[in-house]
Formats: C-alpha cells, sequence, structure tokens
DNA sequence: GCCGTTTTCGGCCCGACTGTTTTCAGTCG
C-alpha cells in the first residue's frame, strides 16, 4: 500500500471511530497520525524495512503495529471489522457539504441508509425533516450538497489528474508498440479541471499498443477500445481516453486534440491534415500558418489565434521566471516545517527571497500568532537574515480579514513588517454587497500588500464567495494592492479569468505557493499555469521581480 | 491513541455560524 492509501484508511478508522462517537482525543490521534503520513517524504515501506515507523510523529506503538500490518498484508484487519459496524458507504456521505458525522450517524440508524443514492431518495420522500434535530433546511442542504458532490465526480482537479497523466507517460514511454505518447487536451492546457486525461500516442503497430496499454496497473476499468483509441478509468475512477496516431500525423494531430474545439476549428478546420504530416514539431505547424507558436494554455480560442497572425501574442510568464515566494507558512503556526528548512527547499528551488506569512492570532485552529509571538517569529528572521547575503526572508504575516474589514492587528504591529497578505478565513456566507464592502474595507489599509485567495473558493468542494468583481479590482488599482495566484491545486485563486482582467486594469499579481510543507512549493507549477492561462507576462507577477524592485513597490504602498 | 526540560498520568484546539431550537448541538475552518 502506498503512503496515500495508509494515510486515508487511518482516516477512514478516524471516521467510524467518530461516527460511534469513541474518545474524541482517540479520533484526533488517528487524524493526526493520517496528516503525518500525508505529508511524510519518506516512503513507508522503507522506513518499514528500517524498522523507523514509530519515529513519526503522531505515530504510537498503536498506529506502527496498524501500518506494518498493511505494508505486509495490504489491508487491516481493524479497519475491515470497523466496517461491520458502520458500512463504507456512511463514511461516503461525509462528503456532502454541512453533513457530518452526527448527521450521518443519525440517518444511519434511524432510516438504515448506507449510501448516497438512497440519501437521496429519502431527501425527496421528505424522510429526513422528521429526524431529531432535523428539518426542512438540513434537508435541503443536504440535497443541495448531494448535487454539488455529484457535479464534482465528473471533474478531477489538476492537482489529482496532472501527477497521474504523467505517472501513464512514464509506463507508455517504455512499453512496445509506442513511438512518442503526450498529455494532450483540457490538462496540457493546464486547466484547473479536467473531465478526463486525454494522451495522444504515436505509433507504427496499433494492436501490439493497444495490448500493453491495456496491461497498465493503475488502470481500474477499461470502457471501450475502438480502432485507434482506448478509454477507461483510472484510479479514484479518473476518466481516460488515448488516441493513437501514425508517426507522419503527430504533430498535426498534437495540436488537434490539445486546443479546444472552436480553437481547433478555426485554426485547422479548414485545412487538409495531408499538409502537415512529418513536420518535426508544433512550431513548425504554426510556421506553415504563418502564424507565431500559440502556448497550450491559451489555445481557447480567446483572441489568441488573431494576436498570432501578428506575431503579437504576449511573452507569457514562466516557473524560471519565479525569483521567490511571497505566501509560506512555517512551524510557528500551522505550517510542518521550520523557517530554516523553507529556507532551503527555497534555496533549492533557486529562488532569491520569500516572505514567511503565518496566521494571525484570530485562526486559532490553526495556532495563528499572537503580537508577541509575531515579533519573536521576527527576531528569528533578522538572525537567520544576518547569516546569509545572498538570500533574504521578508517578514510577513498572513493576517485575517474580520467580518466588517477590519483586521486582526493593528497598524502599530503591520507597519514592523516588510509584506502584509490579508485573507478571509471565515464568514464565507455574508451577502455580496457586504463581502465586497469587507475586501474593500481590508485594502483600503495602507499596510496590505496582498489580497490572499481572493474568493475562497475550494475546487470540488466550496464555491467561490460572491463579490462584485469590478469593484473589487478598481479597489485593487486604487489602493496599489496586489492580487494572489494562490498555486495550490484546490484553490488556484483568483483564476485565470480573474487574472486576466486583473492585469488589464494594471493590477499587479503574486503567484504564491501557500506552502504549508516544503513539497508545497512545488505546486507553483500550477499557479503558473494559470497566470499564462490568464495571459500574464513576467511584468504583471510581482515575485519574478529581484529584491530591490519588489521592496521598493511594496515600500510605495505606505504613504 | 499520543506524548513528556514542569508530568509515564493526565492532558490534548476553539470560536463563529447555522438550524433547530426556547438554551443548544453540529459543522466547519
Amino acid at each position: 500500500m502506498t503512503n496515500r492509501e495508509i494515510a486515508k484508511t487511518l482516516e477512514k478508522v478516524a471516521d467510524i471511530l467518530q461516527i460511534k462517537e469513541e474518545n474524541t482525543f482517540k479520533i484526533r490521534a488517528y487524524r493526526k497520525a493520517a496528516e503525518s503520513i500525508y505529508h511524510l517524504d519518506e516512503n513507508l515501506t522503507v522506513l518499514y524495512e528500517q524498522n523507523k515507523i514509530g519515529d513519526i510523529p503522531g505515530v504510537g506503538k498503536t498506529v506502527t503495529g496498524h501500518i506494518e500490518e498493511m505494508i505486509e498484508k495490504g489491508s487491516l484487519a481493524y479497519y475491515e471489522e470497523l466496517l461491520e459496524e458502520v458500512p463504507y458507504g456512511v463514511l461516503e456521505m461525509l462528503a456532502i457539504p454541512g453533513l457530518g458525522h452526527k448527521t450521518a450517524k443519525i440517518i444511519y440508524e434511524n432510516l438504515g441508509i448506507d449510501n448516497i443514492e438512497d440519501l437521496l431518495k429519502a431527501v425527496e420522500d421528505k424522510q429526513i425533516r422528521e429526524l431529531p434535530r432535523l428539518g426542512s433546511k438540513s434537508e435541503y442542504n443536504i440535497k443541495k450538497g448531494i448535487e454539488l458532490l455529484k457535479e464534482s465526480y465528473g471533474r478531477a482537479n489538476l492537482g489529482v489528474a496532472l501527477p497521474m497523466a504523467e505517472e501513464f507517460i512514464k509506463y507508455l514511454d517504455v512499453i512496445e508498440g509506442i513511438e512518442e505518447a503526450v498529455i494532450v487536451g483540457s490538462a496540457r492546457r493546464g486547466k484547473p479541471q479536467v473531465s478526463d486525461i486525454d494522451i495522444l500516442v504515436a505509433s507504427n503497430d496499433f494492436a501490439v499498443a493497444k495490448a500493453n496499454i491495456i496491461n497498465y496497473q493503475a488502470i481500474n476499468k477499461i470502457e471501450t477500445i475502438e480502432d485507434n483509441r482506448v478509454s477507461g478509468r483510472l484510479t479514484y475512477n479518473v476518466e481516460f481516453e488515448i488516441i493513437l496516431v501514425k508517426p507522419a500525423d503527430f504533430i498535426y494531430n498534437l495540436v488537434w486534440t490539445t486546443g479546444n474545439h472552436t480553437f481547433r476549428d478555426k485554426l485547422l478546420g479548414a485545412k487538409d491534415p495531408d499538409e502537415f504530416k512529418n513536420i518535426p514539431d508544433e512550431g513548425s505547424l504554426f510556421d506553415l500558418l504563418n502564424m507565431e507558436f500559440i502556448p497550450p494554455e491559451l489555445r481557447e480560442d480567446e483572441g489568441e489565434i488573431e494576436l498570432a497572425k501578428s506575431y503579437d501574442l504576449p511573452e507569457l510568464v514562466t516557473e524560471q521566471d519565479l525569483k521567490g515566494d511571497l505566501h509560506i507558512h512555517s512551524n510557528w503556526s500551522d505550517g510542518a516545517c521550520s523557517i530554516e528548512e523553507m529556507t532551503d527547499a527555497c534555496r533549492d528551488l533557486g529562488y532569491n527571497y520569500m516572505a514567511i506569512t503565518d496566521h494571525s492570532k484570530s485562526l486559532h485552529i490553526s495556532s495563528g500568532l499572537n503580537e508577541e509571538r509575531l515579533r519573536a517569529e521576527g527576531e528569528l528572521i533578522d538572525k537567520l537574515n544576518s547569516q546569509r547575503e545572498d538570500f533574504t526572508i521578508l517578514k510577513g504575516i498572513e493576517v485575517d480579514i474580520l467580518k466588517k474589514g477590519e483586521l486582526d492587528f493593528s497598524d502599530e504591529v503591520l507597519q514592523e513588517l516588510d509584506l502584509v497578505v490579508a485573507s478571509i478565513h471565515s464568514n464565507f456566507k455574508l451577502d455580496v454587497d457586504k463581502q465586497t464592502d469587507r475586501l474593500l474595507t481590508a485594502m483600503k489599509n495602507k499596510h496590505v500588500n496582498i489580497i490572499g485567495h481572493l474568493t475562497g473558493r475550494l475546487l470540488n468542494r466550496r464555491p467561490a464567495y460572491e463579490l462584485h468583481m469590478d469593484k473589487i479590482l478598481d479597489g485593487a488599482v486604487k489602493n496599489k494592492v496586489v492580487l494572489e495566484i494562490n498555486s495550490h491545486p484546490d484553490r488556484l485563486d483568483v483564476d485565470e479569468v480573474i487574472a486576466r482582467h486583473a492585469s488589464l486594469y494594471g493590477i499587479k499579481l503574486a503567484i504564491n505557493s501557500d506552502a504549508h510543507h516544503t513539497r508545497d512549493l512545488l505546486n507553483r507549477k500550477f499557479g503558473v499555469l494559470s497566470a499564462r492561462r490568464g495571459w500574464l507576462t513576467a511584468d504583471d507577477v510581482i515575485n519574478t521581480w529581484d529584491i530591490t524592485k519588489l521592496r521598493k513597490y511594496l515600500d510605495n504602498k505606505v504613504k
């Protein structure tokens, strides 16, 4: 079993214990162990061989035994026993927003419902409102929750789909019958969510290629095998489709299958595919069309074809352009790593600077810093900075924006910092006017440099809160506030549409990782893809600038 | 169930919102 599968099993154990209303600290212990394993750098099997499972923080004697059993047998008897009492379908119901362990228990015990389909039927039969502590509003919310959940069934976040696609490519690269394999479709365009993974394969022998493709171990189910196509489902039910073409037709099909439908029809619909046989790369195809190469992320028919014809496309920002990260957590609040570890990881990425932006005091759940701890953290940062000439740690905070737009720290505290990221972490359901005013009020504070994850969306989990975006962009311009593209694949917020608008307004953006662990720094890949989809250049993104230019911009904010 | 330069036993994370309520339980971040 992989680390991820083991973590997931422990998480499910915690869920069942919670439904059974066992000791809350025992439940928390299982969750903590699961979390710890989920974020583990080392492979558990390797630690097992070195007899070091027990060294993992939060993993004691009992859980060590569980993990060893899962590695040895591929399953956990304790979990199987628990499932006898609480069926797996009841655990799946927990994915419905607003439906927690207590409610799941009430529904299961009173109505015997143990899957989402039956739950939906009970909602429609108005059975839920009859249960203790539940009424018609809860019933309605459950219905809405199930609808939201079902929408997400057919869509995978890029953070899940892209690594799976890359693994698949690794397999395709070494099997017989395949000359070349690349990711195409919406995953190649970097869309935050994809309906499936599309892969284009060049092959001289489709029969051999197909016979080998279907042996890929991560395939859960093959749905169709046609002449030049194989489709089915991978782990986590993610759909895939493999399209086979002859090597001579590869580049034409690469362009044909990468862009969205209107793009490809507009670009190639009137062309004879044979005109593009045996060309070496995509650049040659665009040359033959007398236009500039269009990066995959732009191939959406949003004006890029016209600009490519006049060789006027913007030069999009790249990962290599980034010189720092301006939203990073450490173990002073809810991060997993020390400031020193985050510094080393940023230096390894070639960065020249980073901002430590831990949470502020109101966010108790994330161990937000009070004034005193913030000052102490600043002293440590001063000390670390004095030891290094070539790297700068900016003293920052991710300060909570409170209900009416006031900030969690006074101006006196904020003015001591190099950088202030202000974010909303509560009261998501204010009406659109109040929520807009709240953010505008926060932006007016002279110390606020960046608004973190502007709309608060969590892909497949929580919709964005509503805002009058024109007013927000206006406020950002007037107050010289930078908007963040949060690179976490569950957020990618602001999105490409807002990013493109913002840059047209003259607003600067920051591609931030919001890292809570050194490995999260690599999420920048997703942030950069989103920025490119928003047509951003390096100059639009403040963390591509050198530290001098960046500091000057930040200092200019304070009037 | 985990953990320990105050503890091998007795602590562990809490405040706000929502929906169901006449005083609070459940969910979420």
